[in-house]
DNA sequence: CCAAAAGTGTTTCCGATACACCCATGA
DNA sequence: TCATGGGTGTATCGGAAACACTTTTGG
């Protein structure tokens, strides 16, 4: 192993690896959820689709900020709710040099960004998540693993909150856990108009507003919130909220 | 800061970071959780106590490979289960240049090795969670998330067996679900004897051996194994497992 | 025979599931 | 009035939780 220290004893010497940031946004429009994916402009994988993300351009930006840089520059999405997924580090996954990449998953309503291409991307839109194209890099796997930790923590956090405006409908609200968990067409327990709603009262932290919606051609929804402060008193009190 | 570039039109030209990889290892002796920490040999923060790591020094090496190389020189662990835990990347978390850090944890059966201190290590050995020193770098941070992590997995997954020998006794399951969870002690679902193997047998994929304990001044307890082949089975059937 | 720890069965109760009809709205 | 989708209540069943005494073993 090599120690080699230079005269400046803090500097290291050691290899040092390029390292990217990439973001898996879902959007979700009240029926299904979508993936955000831009349109390389620039080799390598010119023309393909791929996450939006980029390198740590300072020594001074932190994953977090180069992630929410790149996605302001490429997609015009800013200001979302980003969580780290996982880091990438696998030998050849970039065909330029040795890349790591740290991996972001974001969720956000779609329909509140307007998209617009921007930066090295020459274009810029939604993918239904069943309907994604063929990807850059190793895309594919990134988006399986996002959508696998996505599966995993609707059961523990109310995540579906970030796809929905401040008011939803319960059957949006129900979409969202039908998209995800993708449950057998019998599955009651997610799929039956009566058990949903009173499972997702049940937690404590959804309250109704009082309005509906309008303008449909059949009975109007009721509107509901989520009620964040009930939230943090219920996970405070070790409460389970476990769907 | 170094900016190599070379003549290769594929080198990028963007700042290149320090990538080190840690280890959160925990290991299990049949009582209580411990962590494997060393004890610093060089600066910055020697003689503190942190986690086994280092820098990925080759180009060619995957973060995999960089965690399992530093463990074995820095403590003789080897060839133990490793999961990504997640990478840390704020600015100014090591005082010599700007370190991104990914982290992973392990888990074992704390009575397997035989923990030896090398390479940059003065000293290795075990701590349990709950008497952790002072430590080096943000690594209290990492550890803490370790720890939530693992709390989150041990519902899902059969995480217990990793930290446990091929034949075990039900109350040696049971101490480490309690050593997890840290379950207020009226918490009959983990505390009873009676109701924990109830529940853990349920699952399926524990089978009796038909042996037991020798040399004990009390009753011998059963010894079970993890049958693994079950496990897999019942996980591609969408058995739920959940404990 | 004593101390220490492990093994075991039953009752109760709550919460999840399963299930079907009526309501509201705009065209 | 029709089509579309939304809202609501109840009965049953199963699994989780609560609970205490007996057994084994070595000293």
């Amino acid at each position: 192993m090599i120690h080699n220290f230079d005269t400046n004893k803090w500097e290291s010497e050691y290899w040092h690896p390029a390292v990217t940031t990439d973001a898996v946004v879902f959007g979700f429009d009240g029926e299904n959820l979508n993936i955000l994916l831009v349109e390389r402009g620039i080799e390598p994988y010119k023309g393909t689709w791929a996450l939006p993300g980029g390198f740590i351009t300072e020594s001074d930006e932190s994953a977090e900020c180069a992630v929410y840089r790149e996605l302001h520059e490429e997609t015009n999405v800013e200001g979302i709710y980003l969580e780290e997924l996982q880091t990438f580090s696998k030998i050849g996954r970039d065909p330029r040099e040795r890349v790591i990449t740290i991996a972001f998953f974001a969720l956000v309503v779609k329909d509140n960004y307007e998209i617009k291409a921007g930066d090295d991307a020459k274009n810029a839109q939604w993918f239904l998540v069943d309907e994604l194209p063929p990807l850059a890099f190793d895309h594919n796997e990134i988006i399986s693993i996002a959508i696998e930790r996505l599966r995993q923590r609707i059961h523990f956090e109310p995540i579906g909150f970030h796809l929905l405006a401040k008011e939803f409908t319960m059957p949006q609200l129900q979409n969202i856990y039908i998209a995800i968990l993708n449950p057998p067409l019998n599955d009651s327990r997610v799929r039956d108009r009566r058990n949903f709603p009173k499972k997702m009262l049940k937690l404590g932290y959804i309250k109704e507003t009082g309005k509906k919606v309008t303008g449909n051609p059949y009975r109007s929804p009721k509107l509901y919130t989520f009620d964040e402060e009930a939230y943090k008193t219920a996970k405070q009190n070790g409460v389970k909220l476990e769907f």
